[in-house]
DNA sequence: ATGATTGTTCTATAGTTGTAGAACTCTTGC
DNA sequence: GCAAGAGTTCTACAACTATAGAACAATCAT
């Protein structure tokens, strides 16, 4: 079974996930994410008009800047949002940025 | 009298200002913005460990997001936060970034 | 086992980016 | 007028990035 690496949530830095999010491919998946939960890397909408080894690339930038998680299953890698983890190390950060990128996020959902 | 380009709020892109913002030098500039207000070029801390025309580029990248203002004054340049028209545009996410940067913001000041 | 599925690794490339030196423009003060 | 100050423009370069094709590894279904 293959490990992947992911950095503590401490370890985690602004910058990188704010260059990662500006890319409009990986910010595409986190939207997704967001609105789907749990997903393969198949299952996103970019795969398949983008090449599989692109989406690779994507995926290892978002992991690296502490936004995403990847777990192998079987033959399908199982990926999430570290939405938890990411809200107490910023606050109010993800939900701001999936707002302006017009993704009805959860606690938006719940306000009215 | 020299006129320099700015984007118009609704031109603005999430994607531009999550790049922008990126950057350590360019995240600097806008915290020190929120800090202190209004600036020369001169007054930041970063200039004269950075180069001249190295700023100049950053001041570029971070106006053509549709970041900052600038606003040329006799031979200074006079830069401002757009920071109203940001906050109308996409409500909360400057506010959010420069708080994970560890900037007290107006917002969280007068919250305590 | 064989073939199909899922995604990675390797390699390459065209384009972008941060950095800065040098020359230049424009303004202010003497 | 002339020199100093503030910042831009031009040019260059090394490093990085998004993209993707090809080969590969691992798993599942038959």
């Amino acid at each position: 079974m293959k490990t992947v690496f992911h950095p503590t949530i401490k370890e985690v830095r602004l910058e990188n996930i704010l260059y990662a999010l500006s890319d409009p491919v990986r910010l595409s998946v986190v939207q997704q994410l967001e609105e789907h939960g749990e997903m393969t890397c198949g299952e996103f909408n970019c795969v398949g008009q983008k090449g599989k080894s692109t989406m690779t690339h994507h995926f290892k930038v978002l992991r690296d800047a502490g936004i995403i998680h990847t777990q192998v299953e079987g033959r399908e890698h199982l990926t999430t949002l570290r939405r938890k983890e990411l809200d107490t190390r910023f606050p109010g950060l993800l939900s701001s940025i999936l707002n302006a990128a017009g993704v009805r996020t959860a606690s938006a959902r719940q306000r009215r």
